[in-house]
RNA sequence: GGCCCCGUCGUCCAGCGGCCUAGGACGCCGGCCUUUCAAGCCGGUAACGCGGGUUCGAAUCCCGUCGGGGCUGCCA
């Protein structure tokens, strides 16, 4: 599925293509059976779209390249660790996977690098051929050149230096004749001619094999970029335990694309010293690899929401009733008829200002919606005075009744003068109004709500109400 | 353990030797506005991890130290 980290990664990736007039590849990394369903691949996409990143090549959109589908290239990358083989730059290990793990503890316990001790590659190739050919399983490792040092200038990074001390042979191809990440990665960054790898940095230290690779099928190494990592609330990686670190789940929480696409952005870039809200446009202007700061960064949720307002806010009252719609019929348990539809759109203003997400949206304006108020006993308790309440409520009633025309002006002018006639303040007096025909004393102005109400369920729930007393 | 990365308000970002008595944003606190709640406006809180250098001058450069993180698989 899409993390958000991962997104991250592919709007910076997005930013930068797009900066530099580059193109921008989807490739699916599908080498790992278990992880990779067409599910999850559809997620990825989705969440790329939402997010508003359309790509020049790759999955879907085609190319030059074939499928963009790992999986569909394993010939290819056989026939490089064939040529890999061949040139000894490569060799096949037939230490099982039992033999490794138990050697790897065993390092471990007397305080030994625990990578693979390289002992297959002394093995002849007449000797390790015949083997193979007799039906022994075996992975194929790269040879690391040694002794040797790999370095390379990192956009966000700098110079970078691993010396081939710490790197073992790794395996590049499976005993079942499946790539690793490693090979079929660095095989489609060579094939598709990739310029520029900007990626989380927890594969900075698998750099250096990527380098070697490349550089074993003779070709130049793409330039490297590695973003800073999301983290949690506690400071570790973002994970589940963070709560939501899929992209869908945000998605479905109500967030504005524009606004996720903004965020997102602020982790780890930044337009300028002052600027935190700033388009796609903006973003694509200013946007620099070489600016990206080194630091891991906690994912704010309560940052994101605050930005998710200002941009529920700014989208135009057409917009936002229609991005609203789903998450109140959704939130109703059905579709909103014609009717109730217009009654939503003209107190959609007075919503848009007052949600952060779309998800809030049928708490809000449910009340207009169901045939039985569902009172809010707290905010009952609070507001429904018995010395003043009966007398408001009924007061309430008999004046609306003769409103006319039923509009939140005349509505307003006539509550206004019942307060000024009973020598009560709004808050006191108008609060009594909102929960009996809101339920609740939070709610969206009075006089517009009772507007957007009608007059007919106004009265019956400020008598319902009063009965209630 | 080894290798690598990082270290400015609680959080995100600005700062790339003097413009910093460290700036912006979220959050938090207070006020204004007000029919509730929001929104808006105004104000406040809060940071250069620590110790040495270098320099006329350091948040900015160097070293050390401490702290956090990543990697260390026939996972990616």
């Amino acid at each position: 599925y899409l993390h958000i980290g991962n997104a991250r990664s592919a709007l910076f990736n997005w930013l930068y293509a797009r900066h530099t007039g580059g193109v921008f590849i989807v490739r699916i990394d599908d080498t790992d059976r278990g992880r990779s369903t067409r599910e999850y691949e559809e997620d990825v996409l989705a969440g790329l779209r939402w997010l508003g990143l359309d790509w020049d090549e790759g999955v879907e959109v085609g190319g030059p390249h074939g499928t963009y589908r790992q999986s569909d290239r394993l010939e290819r990358y056989q026939q490089v660790v064939a040529e890999l083989v061949a040139s000894r730059r490569a060799y096949p290990c037939f230490c099982t996977p039992e033999e490794l793990a138990e050697r790897r503890e065993e390092a471990q316990r007397q305080g030994r690098p625990p990578g693979y001790d390289g002992r297959c590659r002394l093995l002849e190739p007449e000797t390790a051929a015949a083997r193979a050919a007799a039906g022994e399983p075996a992975s194929v490792r790269l040879a690391v050149p040694r002794p040797g040092e790999t370095t390379f200038d990192d956009v966000v990074r700098g110079e970078m230096r691993f010396g081939h001390e710490v790197l073992d042979d790794f395996v590049i191809l499976r005993s079942d004749g499946s790539p690793t990440y490693h090979l079929a990665s660095t095989v489609d960054d060579v094939d598709y001619r990739i310029t520029h790898v900007a990626r989380g940095e927890d594969l900075l230290s698998s750099t250096p094999r990527h380098i070697l690779l490349t550089e074993a099928m003779g070709e130049p190494s793409p330039i490297y970029a590695h973003l800073p990592l999301l983290f949690g609330p506690d400071g570790r990686k973002l994970s589940k335990r963070h709560g939501d670190t899929a992209l869908r789940a945000y998605i479905e929480g109500g967030y504005l694309a524009d606004a996720m696409f903004n965020y997102l952005g602020l982790l780890g870039w930044s337009y300028d010293a002052e600027t935190t809200i700033f388009s796609r446009r903006q973003a694509v202007e200013r946007f620099e690899l070489a600016d990206v700061s080194k630091n891991p960064a906690v994912f704010d949720v309560d940052k994101l929401q605050w930005m998710n307002g200002e941009y529920v806010r700014a989208a135009a009252v057409d917009q936002f009733a229609a991005a609203a719609r789903p998450f109140l019929e959704r939130g109703l348990g059905r579709a909103l008829e014609e009717g109730e539809w217009d009654r939503f759109r003209s107190i959609a203003p007075l919503v848009q200002e007052r949600v952060k997400l779309l998800q809030e949206v049928p708490g809000m304006v449910g009340f207009l919606y169901r045939e039985e108020v569902d009172y809010d006993e707290a905010s009952w308790k609070k507001v429904m005075k018995p010395d003043l309440a009966p007398q408001v409520l009924e007061e309430a009633r008999a004046r609306l009744s003769a409103v006319e025309p039923w509009d939140h002006r005349g509505i307003e002018e006539t509550l206004r003068a019942m307060l000024a006639d009973l020598g009560i303040g709004a808050g006191k007096g108008l609060q009594p109004i909102r929960v009996a025909v809101t339920g609740t004393s939070v709610s969206p102005p009075l006089f517009e709500t009772l507007e957007a109400l009608g007059r007919q369920r106004t009265l019956a729930r400020l008598v319902a109400a009063a009965g209630r007393l």
